[in-house]
DNA sequence: CCAGGACGCGCG
DNA sequence: AAAGCGCGCGTCCTGG
């Protein structure tokens, strides 16, 4: 750890007291129901094995590797296309047949029983690496994750045994199953609380861009909207949510981490299929694109290309000046330091070099909330606990009746405590609070009406 | 037999 | 010229 600054060097020394106070909290888990769905689960992979032994892939698997077979084994299935001759567009890193879920699920149509596979894989995941875990780490009821400042190259925080930050909550089915573990003391209630768009935010307090920071002032604009416009030719009256969703997904994100057009083309134009795009007005996007002059993948990219030089040449000019003159300091100094006053160097290529500062004072908006709030639980006696950290979000085993005090509490300081303190911060800062019923599990929580 | 590479997949 | 950032953890597999 660098710390180049006193400020810097406390918050990471007080940061770890509150931690631990949060590790030593621990988060209740609802250990018969978790024990329960781990017997459940084991039977639905045997389930599924027991039909994927019986179609033509699995018994073509048996007669090639015989007593050595094994479903769970990457390598054996790349094997396996190689020698059915089964072509697999996508290739490893390291040049080898890539057997991922999206590989596989080109091949479905196909091969129907990949899907059985498939299904193995997700519910073998669900029970070894997360119900499992979890069982394992739980003393008395409690699961206390560690939460550890020393180990991450940006200065973000990582979680271990078991790791808290990785819960799923994407696939809605395996989402409810493991959180539904996740339960608040008896008569309470858990509350999440998430700083919005935090990373977009805090990257502006370094690029300073006129563009981007009216974006976030002005409420009614909106980047992912207009760019999903631009990158499919649509208007605005034609946007719908997937539409929306891809242009910020596909496109706004990866353009930020560094991505550029080839990729960012590949993946729009996909989405077009797997999510069966279409204006708000029920006409296909390809057909739109066509009518629009697109009638191609390639004159796609190429049109891509063009959102892309304008994105970063016009629209957002500044970000891009900000951008070169970074790197350019970075490679005469051979480092640089964070607004929150860590020093990062060594070797990095030009995008961790843009991304390592933006994440690193993000996740540093977040410590030192929980930190805050820590210390007026602490100084208030209040009965509501911290129990965990996710990067831009703080999770509390509340008591009902102190709800309101502590949504104030959050409020003050995630979004006013916070300016006043760090001179940097140039744009405002917003949160969003979900809370559970009394006695509802994680996946129960709802937004709270404001 | 163990360590570590490779891969896949979960989250922000 | 390069070509998306950060993690933890499970399994399989190879090489020492």
């Amino acid at each position: 750890m660098r710390p180049t600054r006193k400020d810097a060097y406390k918050l990471f020394h007080e940061g770890t007291l509150a931690l631990a106070d949060v590790e030593r909290n621990g988060i209740k888990i609802d250990v018969p129901y978790l024990k329960n769905q781990s017997e459940k689960i084991k039977k639905r992979i045997q389930k599924n094995q027991d039909l994927f032994i019986q179609s033509e892939l699995g018994i073509a698997w048996k007669s090639v590797f015989k007593e050595k077979t094994n479903f769970d084994s990457g390598f054996q299935l790349s094997k396996l296309f190689q020698i059915l001759g089964i072509k697999v567009k996508n290739i490893t890193e390291k040049g080898n047949i890539s057997v991922d879920e999206k590989s596989l699920n080109e091949l479905v149509k196909s091969i129907p029983e990949i899907d059985i596979l498939l299904r193995m894989r997700k519910l073998k995941k669900l029970e070894g690496t997360y119900i499992k875990n979890i069982l394992e780490s739980c003393f008395d009821g409690y699961c206390h994750p560690s939460f550890n400042l020393h180990k991450v190259r940006t200065y973000r925080s990582s979680c271990s045994e078991p790791n808290f930050q990785n819960i799923p909550i994407r696939d809605k089915e395996i989402g409810n199953i493991i959180r539904r573990a996740f339960i608040p003391r008896q008569g309470r209630k858990l509350l999440e609380c998430d700083y919005t768009g935090i990373e977009v935010r805090i990257a502006c307090c370094y690029h300073k861009d006129p563009v981007m920071v009216s974006y976030i002032k002005d409420k009614t604009k909106d980047l992912h909207r207009d760019m999903a416009m631009q990158c499919y030719s649509l208007d605005k009256d034609q946007i719908t949510k997937d539409i929306r969703y891809c242009g910020k997904n596909k496109f706004v994100f990866p353009q930020f981490y560094g991505d550029y057009y080839v990729n960012c083309a590949k993946n729009l134009w996909e989405a077009i299929d797997e999510m069966d795009l279409k204006t708000a007005q029920n006409i296909p996007i390809k057909e739109h694109l066509s009518s629009s002059g697109i009638k191609t993948y390639s004159a796609f990219e190429k049109h891509i290309q063009k959102v892309e030089k304008d994105f970063w040449e016009v629209k957002f000019k500044k970000y891009t000046e900000w951008k070169k003159l970074h790197y350019k300091r970075y490679l005469q100094y051979g480092y640089f330091d964070t607004l929150t006053g860590f020093r990062c160097s060594g070797l990095m290529s030009r995008n961790d070099v843009i991304n390592y500062p933006v994440q690193g004072s993000a996740f540093h908006c977040l410590l030192w909330s929980l930190i805050q709030v820590q210390n007026i639980l602490k100084e208030k006696n209040m009965k509501s606990l911290i129990v965990g950290q996710i990067h831009d979000s703080i999770i509390l085993d509340i008591e009902s009746s102190e709800e309101e005090e502590i949504c104030e509490i959050l409020k003050n300081i995630m979004t006013k405590k916070i300016i006043e303190h760090w001179d940097w911060i140039i744009v405002p800062l917003d949160i969003e609070i979900e809370i559970t019923p009394i006695n509802g599990s994680w996946n129960e929580k709802k937004e709270k009406s404001k």
